[in-house]
Order: C-alpha cells, then sequence, then structure tokens
DNA sequence: AATGCAACGTTATAGCGTTTCATACTCAAA
DNA sequence: TTTGAGTATGAAACGCTATAACGTTGCATT
C-alpha cells in the first residue's frame, strides 16, 4: 500500500494570522455562505469573529460572556450553541472534543476534518491538513469493517514558545 | 522521511473477547498493579470489571448506577472520578473525549494512546495500534515545532453489522 | 390577512465533572 | 502498639457543558 504523496499543509500558517485579519476570515464566511444560500446572521458573523479573534479553543459559555461584553444584548446557551451548530455545519468551525471548546476552521471550503495541535500550557491550537493521516485512518477502519463519517485528532502538545520558555 | 513498516495490530480483536474474558482482563491488570506496586483496590477493579463488561465506551454516571446495582453500597461522582483517574493513569482505561466516556484498554504495558473507533449506530468500539499514525503526527508536530504530551484519535464509523443491517 | 419558514429568545433541566472537607484504611517507624 | 504519614474513600454542594421544550420575531409568499 503506497501512501499519498502530499506533504502536510497547515491550515493556518503561523505567519498567516496578520495578512489574514478576522475581518478578512468573515468576509470570506460571508461570501461562502451567500454562495451556498445560506445565512451568515449577526449572531452567527459575531460568534465567528469572536473565535478568529480568541486565537485558542473558545468555549460557548466564553463566547457567551464575550457577546455581552461586546455590548449585544445577552444570549442564552442555546441561541449560541446553535450558531455554533450552523457554523460547523459550514466547515467554519470545528469542536476541539477535548476541551469541550470550539476554534475557527481556516479553509471552509474544503471538507476535511482537520489535525489540531494543542498546547497544554498556553492554550493555543494550531490546524493542519494531513492525508498521509486521513489515508491510514480510512485503511485500518475497512481493516475493522467500518465506515469513516468523521475524525477527531487532537495531539495535545507543548508548543515552541511554552517549551522555550519553560527551558529558560 | 521513511515510515515505520510496522502494520496496525489491533488491541481488541473482535473474536478475542470469548478468550480473555473481564475476570482474565481484571486478573491481567492486578499482576500489573502489583508489580507497579500501586493499589488497584476493590473498588477500582469493580469499576475496571464493569467497563470490560460494557463493551461499549460508557459513562461515569452510569458507572455509578452500575455500581449501585451490583449491590456494592452506592458512591458518589468523586469516587468514580477518581478510580478513573487511576485507572487511566496506569493505562488500563482510556478516556473518549467525543463521547465523555471511557473504554477498558486491552495492552496497558504499552503505554500508547491507541486510536478509536466507534460506531455511531450501536456506540461499539475497536481499539487500534498504529505506529504509523504516531510517526506521522510526531512529524507533524516536529514541523510546527510542538512536542507531543497526548494523542487523541477518535474515528466515528458504521461498524460493519450497522452497515449490514441498515443495507438490509 | 393568512400561511409558512428560518432564526432567535427563555426557562428549565439533563449530563458531566470538580471542589471541599471529613473519614478511614494501610503500612512502616518508633 | 501506638503514632503518624501517606493513600483511598465518603458525602454535600457546586460549576460547567449541553439540550429539551416551547414560545416569539421577522420576513417572504400567496
Amino acid at each position: 500500500m503506497t501512501l499519498p504523496s502530499t506533504q502536510p499543509r497547515p491550515c493556518t500558517e503561523p505567519n498567516c494570522r496578520g495578512q489574514h485579519a478576522p475581518a478578512e476570515r468573515v468576509a470570506l464566511a460571508m461570501s461562502l455562505c451567500s454562495a451556498r444560500g445560506v445565512q451568515l446572521t449577526g449572531l452567527r458573523r459575531q460568534v465567528l469573529e469572536l473565535l478568529w479573534e480568541s486565537g485558542r479553543p473558545t468555549g460557548a459559555y466564553e463566547l457567551i460572556e464575550a457577546l455581552r461584553l461586546r455590548g449585544s444584548r445577552p444570549v442564552g446557551p442555546p441561541t449560541v450553541y446553535r450558531a455554533l451548530e450552523f457554523l460547523m455545519s459550514q466547515g467554519l468551525v470545528s469542536k476541539i472534543e477535548s476541551r469541550n471548546a470550539y476554534v475557527p476552521c481556516a479553509h471552509p471550503e474544503r471538507g476535511h476534518d482537520c489535525l489540531f495541535f494543542i498546547c497544554s500550557d498556553c492554550g493555543a491550537s494550531a490546524e493542519l491538513e494531513d492525508l498521509r493521516v486521513e489515508q491510514l485512518l480510512a485503511e485500518d477502519a475497512a481493516v475493522l469493517g467500518y465506515r469513516v463519517t468523521r475524525r477527531v485528532v487532537e495531539v495535545e502538545s507543548t508548543c515552541a514558545s511554552c517549551i522555550a520558555a519553560g527551558a529558560a
């Protein structure tokens, strides 16, 4: 069995953040939703913005608080969960299962469940696409007779800067 | 970069269950704990037994209920969570993050975080060891400058018998 | 106006996990 | 054998995460 030769490709390059500010990410999401005939409403847009601005996996109740602080009138848990559900259905957001938290997704036009690397120290997360891993998991599933519907790959790690800080 | 040639190896072969009944699994765990100088107490042993008997990822509160039914005097959440924490620290149990549930681990003597395949229909789970996946994740982490501390790989799937049942 | 539909609001509650503090057991040293 | 340290368990209350159930708003269509 040969592996796909594709190399892993970061969905969010560390240096990519400045070039694609939250506002730009949201603009992309809006055009994408418009093209798909679904509505990125005010609330949904705000939630997505907050996630891009946060820079780390963020919980639903943190989002509720952030919305309140931002001045929009207070919303209950179901409201935020519905917004998150919509955003996930459009590939704009992923849930980090090991943290009960949510991250914005850099490339909603691709259908993948990406790999996530999460720093145990500072909470920063990086999103990566690796077709080789997807391929292997599909193979393993096939051996077991299973058909894959969704992948959860979350690698708890220590990020470079926290390693450096710890070694100091 | 070359991959390890090792093929994936199931930790719990489907047909392996009869040969290694829960009691046998627990006996193995006891000798392992004894060798490590840690105590597999009555409560911890019962929790492990229940997980082996369950055959699918089982929640903490289900375990509390199962313990009650089994006749041992009722325990509170912290008690069960402490037992689970101990069992996880010894590699005897893993948490399925995407389900907030726990499964017994077939090969506690190996240090791995295994891969889990979970059937969305019937809830059955299979545990697999695949060094190739571990290798790729380590590589990807290295590219990002991250150091891996724990892997969460949970593949939501449909199992063979549920595929067959659905096709009928 | 009447209808239908998608999104959102509100209350309550289910489910998962932790904090806190008290109690009991185990085992070794005095 | 007692004392004391370390480890394991018990019990009440609480906090966080998520959903159920039901109602409302707003807008488009007829």
